[in-house]
DNA sequence: CTTGCAAACTTAAACGTTTAAGCATATTTT
DNA sequence: AAAATATGCTTAAACGTTTAAGTTTGCAAG
């Protein structure tokens, strides 16, 4: 199938490409077209089934309508749900979305970055992983138009949008606090990134507030290489002996599912025993035999202003930047619970 | 920051843009360039940094390297993982993927396939929806490379890759009813799309064969649009009386999930009262205290060899149709244990 | 000392658009 | 009636590549 071109619709009407691409392009007023031949030149377009080559137009005004989106891992639901929506929301501003998963991994993801620039996209959508400041700054200083998004680093002045990732989790050691528990664990990635050390924070502080004690011992971390054998061994320390936890706070969605796996093989029951709390939502989350109370993320806007930011940032590469922050809503339900 | 062009290093090294061009993808030997002058041009090219534009590239060749990939939903992980299969094959072969959600919508669908074909993507890859016969046969006559994944029409004979739905059924109905389980009940969707009626047809022969009776009236299905409530119906319905059925095969993930929400509400006991078979993989089987035995599907294997037909398709218009099947394992769990 | 040819480069067209500038012809204004 | 303006269209250059065809120079063969 030969792609028709305005040079076809042009020589089937009898006149100039440049008369067909402005009335396909609606500038006849501008450009004086006479009513009749644009009615014409339309009628041709449409039966020879004109669709306009979008490369050709990208190369022309040197912007592609392409956005690219570097995921820290796509098979997360919670960064799938963003992908889609961002997705979603392009799509209504007419760009369209080139994906790719950085795994976690720097290379991979200054890989994915050189990939999608070279593709010449109108800018990115990150969730930069550990170790990439150096990506991000040279991005920066390229002045490339790009939107953090669930991260971010603080000594880089860039936009993003996050989470009160403080917050959340005061809010959530405090509930547990408030539902009567004495030994509140956590367990976290053992990582740089801000928004788990902030997470964190929000953990030993409401710790502290409370008066609660051992913070500091209870909180625990598990390498994201080593996701499995490092829960295991957490919740082993934090499970055994005369102290042990009645509850556990878990710093991200992949730390609960991998960590309830384990609770269920030892048997320990929720919320009588071990009161569970997770960050961001999930299916598996529902489907535990006690429904798992859980920070609940604002996907929805999250994505909306990732694209909105960006979008504003290519239109004007000299708009201030923005960092936005939103509030998460947790969702109470039993895995919390009243003690046995 | 301006981009660096050709143009840029023919100025700096004093020659032509056609000498660089040769240079920088490695014509030197058919244009027989000087050693040092390709030296040399390669030495400015690194020091301006120098980025081929790919939509002049591509506008040149007429190829794009980029492949559309329009998924039922992204939002399920079962999709969403297919997904990151075929991104990362394509990055494999220097292909980008540009992507979108149908939402099981044939109207999304459409439209999709337009803004990815007006992208100028390279060919497609589609889990079609429900009522996209003409979409698809369409894409057929425009001679539009393409490949169906997870699904695809009997009546069209087009590339596809699908795992064996009616054995995989007939397997896993089997399989319940030599655990001993007599009245097996399936929930499907209600949907004319040919995988689902082969796994439909997979468990009513293998009830058949196995002379079970009532199969047809056991066999409960739902509505995408309605998915809850249909599920909620359905559940009451093999449920109840005297000859309740002692076993649910879901014919997908999705099915199973927000079946056994309900069950769980009903604290319907699994497996003592009633076994559980479902359709594909997720976190949330792991986690449902009797952990789901379930058909898993090859999702690496049906990623690669989509991206792999695809690609020979690109090349080679005049390719034979490959129709793919692929085995399906079944993971045996506590689901579908002895009951009490 | 032509002729032939290889080596090292340049020219120019092409891919499909967009858009400023140009050029007739017709109509209005002075 | 000449000048100004409006109308309807065309020309041509540009975006950054690729690549067939052409040009120039040097050198060996006849």
């Amino acid at each position: 199938m030969k792609k028709v071109s305005l040079k076809d619709i042009a020589t089937a009407a009898g006149v100039s490409t440049a008369l067909v691409s402005y009335v396909l392009t609606n500038k006849e007023k501008e450009a004086r077209i006479g009513e009749e031949m644009a009615k014409k030149i339309r009628e041709i377009a449409r039966q020879l089934n004109y669709q306009p080559n979008h490369i050709a137009r990208s190369l022309k005004s040197g912007r592609s309508f392409t956005i690219g989106l570097v995921m820290a891992d796509i098979s997360n639901a919670f960064f799938a749900n963003i992908a889609r929506t961002i997705e979603d929301e392009a799509k209504r501003n007419n760009y369209t979305v080139i994906f790719g998963s950085s795994d976690e991994n720097v290379d991979k993801s200054q890989d994915l970055i050189n990939v999608l620039l070279n593709r010449q996209v109108d800018g990115l959508i990150i969730t930069p992983t550990e170790g990439s400041e150096k990506q991000i700054a040279w991005l920066q200083e390229q002045h490339v138009p790009f939107v953090l998004i669930d991260r971010f680093f603080p000594g880089i002045n860039a936009n993003h949008i996050a989470v009160n990732n403080f917050e959340s989790a005061y809010q959530a050691v405090t509930h547990l606090v408030k539902a009567g528990r004495k030994r509140i664990g956590m367990i976290a990635y053992e990582t740089t990134l801000h928004h788990i050390a902030e997470r964190k924070r929000g953990y030993l502080e409401a710790m502290r507030d409370h008066r609660m004690p051992d913070a500091e011992k209870r909180l625990k971390t598990a390498r994201y290489s080593h996701l499995k054998t490092d829960i295991r061994t957490a919740i082993d320390q934090l499970c055994t002996g005369p102290d042990r936890a009645d509850a556990i706070f878990f710093a991200t969605n992949s730390l609960a599912i991998e960590g309830l796996k384990y609770i269920n093989e030892l048997r320990i029951r929720v919320p009588d025993i071990l009161a569970i709390i997770a960050f961001d939502e999930g299916e598996a989350f529902d489907l535990f035999y006690s429904p798992v109370t859980y920070i609940q993320q604002p996907i929805l806007q999250m994505g909306k202003e990732a694209v909105r930011v960006l979008l504003e940032q290519i239109k004007d590469q000299q708009k201030t930047v923005e960092n936005i922050f939103i509030d998460t809503t947790l969702v109470v339900r039993q895995s919390c619970g009243s003690k046995r």
